[in-house]
RNA sequence: CGGGGUGUAGCGCAGUUUGGUAGCGCGCUUGGUUUGGGACCAAGAGGUCGGGAGUUCAAAUCUCCCCACCCCGACCA
């Protein structure tokens, strides 16, 4: 492709729309621009990034069985009703009508079509395990759509669905899918983890997330240094730390602390460490009033609150204003005579079990308790989980030492067991003639995600650095001076050799100063820059420059495909799988 | 959905407080000089000032309503 021909809009400076490293570059290199909130055009060298993460994921689930098919974005209600999600779903369902006032919604993901295709064609175990899979856009019409392409209302999304006559066959296809995610992703050249999350309320028992490691990232991970364990901090499952727990118990005592609400406040006046005093924080549970304690040090995990209570909502009851609705001061709540407050629970993380003679509120404005004992002072109903997971804690696997990380997530996998096949009638029949519901996965990859998760974990202060095989070109080759003949032959000449030799590569032909190839250059990304100068004239040499490291190096003319070809390969080489 | 903010040329912004001929930088067009890290000189083009209603002799500027976009939160696979 020439630079000429194509439409590769740079921008110079940063559109005030962005906010978001991916967002600004993507816009900036001519990629992406917003037709509205949360939808895009994505431009030639855009599409083409896609392109190639597509075509990656195409090959891996090919590979693992996997079959293509084009299923519609328009649904028909009438499915949605089947399987009980017209209702579930919510506002983030795009509805439309038709002229017949009939109720469509643009598809957010494909369960019930899919679901709907196989119980009317496949009848047997004998056509199982199914493992059918399409690329296509997606529709969620989120609240609030940020950060560019990472959280849009339009999106384009990998789906495969797996179809399986019992467990064992879907832990085979499970396990299919988790290896060619970790295959995906590594060719894409993205640092990546595959962690264990929550299954929310999708429901199933085993899914993982495939995480890509960026600071900007929305989710927190803890990964352990010894094994493999990685996970969302949600998920986390945390070890009750014990000690002080032999300490001799002290009398109780009331103390003033006015002023001091938050626990470093407190933790400065009376002098005592963080993790010696007692956080008390209230929740309504379904409309209850639960109080979780957790060392001051710690944080309430609201999600294993809410997985424990088995409640459908939590929300923290005391906030700034709110004092007055049940009758306790803010900053000064503890759980000596909470009962008698109306609270109907009380849930302690493990921690707070070994605590002694710790401070805790008093339940009166500008007071605390010193020398406060679990079990003695007050009554704890449920010891647990609670908290959430921090760096240091230990592995849940091999109790090493945990480190904390943001990631983006990309992909996801799920067992969903029988769940859509059961509420949609898709069965087969067994050896024996008996009618069984089909067991269920579904595993999804954002592909536009993916694209600006790589920006976010690839980028410099001067623009992009795409991974080899997601970059829009592998090559751009330029001209130091498009007017001078004796150069633009030699570029000309090397341009068409590259192409017979099936590289990659982009010609930056127009007659602008050298300067300004440079930087859009470098602000797109190309892995490789190619530059017919001077020397190339006079010496016969070509300056070879790497994106990633900045390397330059000088080949002669006839050896410079063999050697980017080598060069390539090198690039590739570490996510080389085969 | 709650809170906050912004809408002025393709992009980034000033002008709004105090109403009086719509500006700057970049980009774009033409001519010339340039050509190894976003060149220089000269001449140009480009605007319903987000939309509507109102106040006024006069509205980018004041009032009311609406819309779009962004940020924080809540929400969510």
């Amino acid at each position: 492709m020439r630079v000429t021909q194509a439409l590769i809009p740079t921008l110079r400076e940063v559109p005030a729309e962005a906010d978001t490293i991916s967002h600004q570059l993507l816009l900036r290199a001519g990629m992406l621009r917003r037709v509205a909130a949360g939808v895009y055009t994505l431009l030639p060298l855009g599409y083409r990034v896609v392109q190639k993460i597509e075509r990656i994921v195409r090959e891996e689930m090919n590979r693992a069985g996997g079959v293509e098919m084009l299923l519609p974005i328009i649904q028909p209600a009438e499915l949605w009703y089947e399987s009980g999600r017209w209702n579930v779903y919510g506002p983030e369902l795009f509805r439309l009508k038709d002229r017949h006032d009939r109720d469509f919604c643009l598809g957010p993901t494909h369960e019930e079509v899919i679901t709907d295709l196989v119980r009317q064609e496949v009848k047997s175990y004998r056509q199982l395990p199914l493992l059918l899979y399409q690329i296509q856009n997606k529709y969620r019409d989120e609240r609030r759509p940020r950060f560019g392409l990472l959280r849009g209302r339009e999106f384009i999304m990998k789906d495969l669905y797996s179809f399986d006559r019992d467990e064992e066959g879907l832990e085979i296809s499970y396990r299919k899918m988790y290896e060619a995610y970790t295959r995906i992703f590594t060719r894409c050249g993205l640092t990546f983890r595959a962690v264990e999350a929550d299954s929310g309320a999708i429901g199933g028992s085993d899914t993982h997330e495939f995480m890509v490691l960026a600071d900007t990232g929305e989710a927190e991970i803890v990964y352990c240094t010894g094994c493999d364990y990685a996970a969302d901090v949600e998920k986390a499952p945390c070890r009750a730390e014990t000690k002080d727990a032999c300490e001799e118990m002290l009398d109780t005592e009331l103390v003033a602390t006015p002023g001091a609400r938050t626990v470093r406040e407190v933790a400065e006046y009376l002098n005592v460490t963080p993790e010696r005093i007692i956080k008390t924080l209230l929740y309504e549970a379904d409309g209850e009033l639960v109080a979780v304690l957790v060392r001051g040090d710690r944080n309430v995990n609201e999600i294993k609150v809410k997985n424990f209570l088995g409640v459908n909502q939590i929300e923290i009851a005391l906030e700034n204003g709110s004092e007055e609705k049940y009758g306790l001061p803010l900053g000064y709540v503890g759980p000596v005579g909470l009962k008698e407050k109306g609270v109907v629970k009380i849930l302690a993380d493990g921690e707070v079990r070994y605590l002694r003679n710790a401070v805790a509120g008093a339940n009166r404005m500008g007071f605390h308790y010193r020398n406060v004992n679990p079990d003695r002072d007050f009554v704890v109903d449920n010891y647990g989980d609670f908290r959430v997971a921090e760096e240091g804690d230990s592995c849940p696997c091999c109790h090493q030492p945990l480190k904390m990380r943001r990631g983006i997530e990309v992909g996801q996998i799920f067992k969903l067991g029988t769940k859509y096949s059961k509420a949609l009638g898709a069965t087969v029949l067994d050896e024996q003639g008996n009618e069984i519901p089909i067991v269920m996965g579904c595993y999804g990859i954002g592909i536009t995600r993916t694209m600006a998760a790589a920006v976010e974990q690839g980028h410099d202060e001067d623009g992009i650095i795409w991974p080899v095989d997601i970059a829009p070109f592998e090559v751009v080759i330029m001209a130091v001076n498009q007017r001078d003949s004796l150069q633009t032959e030699i570029a000309e000449k090397i341009y068409e050799d590259l192409r017979n030799a099936g590289i990659d590569v982009i010609y930056d032909d127009r007659t602008e100063r050298p300067g300004v190839k440079f930087k859009d250059a470098d602000l797109i990304g190309y892995p490789i820059r190619l530059v017919v100068g001077n020397r190339a004239v006079t010496d016969n040499l070509l300056e070879i420059k790497l994106r990633s490291t900045g390397e330059i190096i000088y080949k002669e003319k006839d050896e410079a495909v063999s050697y980017l070809r080598e060069v390539l390969n090198r690039l590739r080489k570490d996510n080389n799988l085969t």
